[in-house]
RNA sequence: GGGCGAGUAGCUCAGUUGGUUCAGAGCACUUGGUUUACACCCAAGGGGUCGGGGGUUCGAAUCCCUCCUCGCCCA
């Protein structure tokens, strides 16, 4: 075998993803087997690549594998979301670079433009998955506006509307000004923000009193339609039923009264603006306040404005407080800082906005998704870290009714059908044909067509498309009952980042229940997010985001993988740096080079196994079982970060560090047949546990170490099956690493290189087993090993537990002193140690008191302590 | 303003019901080593009054109280 000495990622990694993709190894079909299955969480269809698209990227694709290997029917959903918001501005945005105005272009004009840019950029991200080595099912690739996926959207809604649950509503909603639409709630960000409080005065009619109100937004007062004072303040209690005069326009309004008003804030006078706050709206609706709404949808005054017609709030907030002060209104202003609401994709401020939106009913359809995931007795979801539960619990008791129109044309168009002007005039229903039915029912008019209605213009919120996913990707809406979705739903583990736990994972869970009476998923792995060295966001507009693809250059699509995944427990932020990639890669080069050095083997079927490799083996293959042991429990803890670790040692540590050590042939030797197969055997299931993480140099090892046919590789190979772990065995072999460090230490002390072959004698009071002497020989390059009883003369010696060993050395290197007083200082703290013991084993009550197990380990301690104490006075005795 | 969570080695974090897996891991650091697979390596080491204070207990990183400092979510 000619094996190149550098491991080449580039050119591997392509060859392996080909191999796996052309033998179809990514592919799942309905079967026998046990399903597991994962449904991606779908990336904007336009999106690039970033670091937490790697990460939660990689955790997925590590369960995926293992599942595979443990002979699953692994299936990973790929797909895109049409994330309406965001795409339609970039496609508004790359219009008008063209001179071309949204506004000049019908609804079909546009849609045939947005799928223009979906088919020219939609997808890059998914190829860039590939790179990472995702083994995602790629025939099963969807996308959240595919037609079977849209016709499910439309389905939901119309049932949800049958059923009582969507409604049409005047409502306040959170305008984004930019982007001409309503958000969700959710897709509200506040901001702090430094602001001004301006204290406008107001007349009070019939009198020559002023009242002075305090406000964040004096360009609004053109919309005040009252004054609100606190009833229970005596300082404005002679205004009672008056009327005051709306500075500029000159409106008289109402001064009325509601316990609402925080007497403490500002002057304890509030100015009500209907239109322009939801708290206002409240106390409009209470007191039949009128409404006036002084904006475009781009937030530019209207006709109410006055004057301020056409020009934006901003700039009016300006101007009217300079003509407040001119005309002698503006009292004061004062610093004030307060949380503004942003649009999330846009970064605009946030406008309250009347309009008629459609909303849907969250309280009852809540409910089973609040049990499956906080019941105590039956957790159907579990979320990983439980600290989500909270912030779960707080949101679904909270929850509100979620606004599900979008004034935007990329998306569902809404199914509803209007005939007519009245606030009833409409209908729901999944085709226009359905509509002209239904419609003509309802007015009783049998010549009703379908040229006479017309559709809602708006869209539906992209997350009510992503809120089927999981159902929607096996068409379990359209046709409930089909084979995949009986076979593959409920999914098996969600990955997810946390910001998005209420957009999309509970929502998933309520419509898994509303529509299939099943949780979507059983385990919710919530990743955190990828921060900077120094704990900032990972953003673009920061420019700390490393080049994702040019990482998987540099450092190997496995070693980022690895790299990603060694620092990062569920739920924890990621602080990422460069050097953990480096170290990913580190573990590949180590892998690389350990099988390198078995490749270099010549084997003879002549040659006896030696002593030191049986044993070797033995201990080894236990030590794989201790391991192996220990991978499960963080698995199904999901601590994938600790499943690499725990690898991470086998690997350097007990398999290269110890094992190939002692089995390794002395240089140009060859190896013993039976050795060389343990070596290999135990090599190959180094490599099965490793592959979810490494996928490309495992299969690439996997396929050097031995002709394979497709059905032998390595990513359908079957995992290594748990036996009981020898404890004795691996107790046993890590006293014996103990006195290797000993030797190694006194070598070192004494400058003796390891070619120099030395002699080691033992007083064997701890009567350790004899097995591991070879080891021993071998790996400290002893010549003689021999048990004595007594100290040896002109030798240094070191110990483990009670037992004593000795290097004879040269006498120049003998300083007795030297020695004596690293005896003394040991005996010194053993001594110590034994009197907290002791002390602790004469206070009656902890010998009570305490379990057995507790005191029997501190009395063991106890023997242990005494024993090594005379060892070191022997060695004391004999040295004075 | 309301809720949740966290403070353990220089850094990132483990540490389950209080007791040998209780003071740990990886990285970083120091020292030595071109030993023939790997310097992307090996070996040997140093380093923490477990945020401060108080309490319960035979025994506290772990339970309780209090203070301090951060982070997240919601309004």
């Amino acid at each position: 075998m000619n094996i190149p000495t550098k491991y080449n990622t580039q050119e591997i990694e392509g060859k392996w993803y080909d191999y796996w993709m052309k033998h179809n190894f990514f592919h799942s079909e309905v079967d026998d087997r046990e399903p597991y299955t994962i449904v991606i969480p779908p990336p904007n269809v336009t999106g690039v690549l970033h670091m937490g698209h790697m990460l939660n990227n990689t955790i997925q694709d590590v369960l995926i594998r293992r599942a595979r290997l443990l002979g699953k029917n692994a299936c990973w959903v790929p797909g895109t979301d049409h994330a309406s918001i965001a795409t339609e501005a970039k496609v508004v945005a790359k219009l008008k670079a063209q001179g071309i105005e949204k506004n000049d272009l019908t609804r079909e004009e546009f849609l045939k433009h947005a799928w223009e840019w979906k088919h020219e950029y939609g997808g890059i991200i998914l190829e860039q998955l590939k790179k990472l080595g995702a083994s995602c099912d790629w025939d099963r690739t969807a996308f959240t506006m595919d037609d079977s996926l849209s016709e499910s959207v439309i389905k939901v809604f119309v049932d949800l509307y049958n059923k009582g649950y969507i409604y049409r509503g005047y409502r306040m909603v959170n305008w984004d000004p930019e982007a001409k639409t309503t958000l969700s709630d959710e897709e509200v960000i506040y901001e702090e923000r430094q602001g001004n409080l301006y204290y406008i005065q107001y007349s009070v009619v019939g009198s020559d009193e002023k009242i002075t109100i305090a406000t964040t937004r004096p360009e609004t007062v053109i919309g005040d339609t009252a004054i609100c004072i606190n009833p229970t303040d005596e300082r404005y209690a002679h205004l009672r039923g008056k009327k005051a005069i709306v500075p500029i326009c000159n409106r008289e309004i109402p001064i009325i009264e509601d316990t609402y008003v925080d007497v403490e804030f500002g002057t304890g006078c509030l100015k009500v603006t209907p239109a322009h706050d939801e708290n206002d709206k409240n106390l409009g609706d209470k007191h039949n306040l009128a409404v006036i709404d002084i904006f475009n949808e781009d937030a530019t005054l209207n006709s109410f404005g006055l004057h301020y017609e056409g020009k934006d709030r901003f700039v009016v907030r300006k101007e009217i407080a300079k003509e407040l002060e001119e005309k002698g209104y503006l009292v004061k202003i004062e610093q004030h800082t307060n949380k503004v609401g942003t649009s999330e994709r846009t970064k605009a401020v946030i406008e309250p906005r009347l309009s008629d939106q459609w909303f849907l009913k969250m309280e009852e359809l809540a409910k089973p998704a609040i049990k499956a995931v906080l019941s105590e007795e039956n957790k159907e979801v579990k979320l990983f870290p439980k600290k989500f539960e909270n912030t779960y619990r707080h949101w679904m008791e909270n929850i509100r009714d979620w606004n599900i129109s979008r004034q935007l044309w990329w998306g569902q168009q809404i199914p509803a059908y209007y005939f007519g002007d009245g606030k009833e005039d409409f209908v729901v229903a999944e085709n226009r044909e359905d509509a002209v039915r239904l419609a003509q029912e309802k007015t009783g008019n049998k010549d009703l067509t379908a040229a006479d209605l017309r559709q809602d213009s708006d869209a539906l919120d992209t997350w009510f498309s992503s809120w089927l996913w999981p159902m929607s990707v096996f068409d379990g809406i359209r046709n409930p009952e089909n084979e995949e979705i009986n076979y593959y739903y409920p999914t098996n583990d969600l990955v997810t980042g946390p910001d998005i736990l209420f957009f999309w994972v509970a929502r998933m869970i309520i419509a898994g229940y509303e529509y299939k009476d099943k949780r979507p998923f059983e385990n919710v792995y919530l990743t955190g997010l990828v921060r900077d060295k120094q704990r900032r966001k990972m953003s673009k507009s920061l420019g700390n985001s490393p080049d994702a693809l040019k990482l998987i250059e540099t450092y190997g699509a496995d070693g980022v993988r690895v790299g990603l995944l060694l620092s990062s427990a569920a739920g924890n932020d990621l602080l990422f740096d460069e050097s953990l990639c480096q170290q990913g890669k580190g573990l590949g080069n180590k892998v690389w080079s350990a099988f390198y050095l078995t490749s270099l083997w010549e084997v003879s079927t002549e040659l006896p196994q030696p002593e030191s490799s049986k044993v070797a083996i033995e201990w080894y293959k236990a030590k794989f079982q201790k391991t192996l042991a220990e991978i499960e429990d963080h698995y199904s803890k999901y601590r994938l970060s600790d499943v690499i670790m725990s690898i991470y040692k086998l690997i350097y540590d007990d398999f290269c560090g110890w094992f190939l050590e002692v089995v390794k042939p002395n240089y140009q030797q060859p190896i013993d047949a039976t050795t060389y197969r343990e070596v290999i055997k135990t090599f190959e299931d180094n490599l099965k546990i490793l592959h979810p993480f490494m996928p490309f140099i495992t299969e690439e090892i996997w396929q050097l170490i031995a002709k394979r046919s497709p059905e032998e590789a390595l990513i359908i190979a079957k995992y290594p099956e748990g036996e009981e772990t020898n404890e004795t065995l691996i107790a046993a072999f890590d006293f014996a690493t103990d006195v290797v460090s000993g030797v190694r230490t006194i070598r070192k002390e004494n400058n003796i290189s390891f070619k120099e072959t030395i002699d080691l004698s033992v007083i064997n009071k701890e009567n350790t087993s004899t097995d591991f002497d070879t080891i021993i020989k071998k790996l400290c390059n002893i010549e003689n090993l021999s048990y004595t009883d007594n100290q040896i003369e002109g030798s240094k010696s070191f110990r483990v537990k009670s037992n004593e060993y000795f290097v004879p050395i040269s006498a120049d290197n003998i300083n007795v002193e030297e020695e004596l007083k690293k005896i003394s200082e040991e005996l010194k703290y053993t001594e110590g140690f034994l009197k907290s013991v002791q002390k602790k084993l004469s206070n009656e009550r902890f010998v009570n008191n305490a379990p057995e197990k507790v005191v029997a380990i501190e009395k063991k301690k106890e023997a242990d302590a005494l024993a090594k104490i005379e060892t070191l006075k022997n060695s004391l005795a004999s040295l004075q």
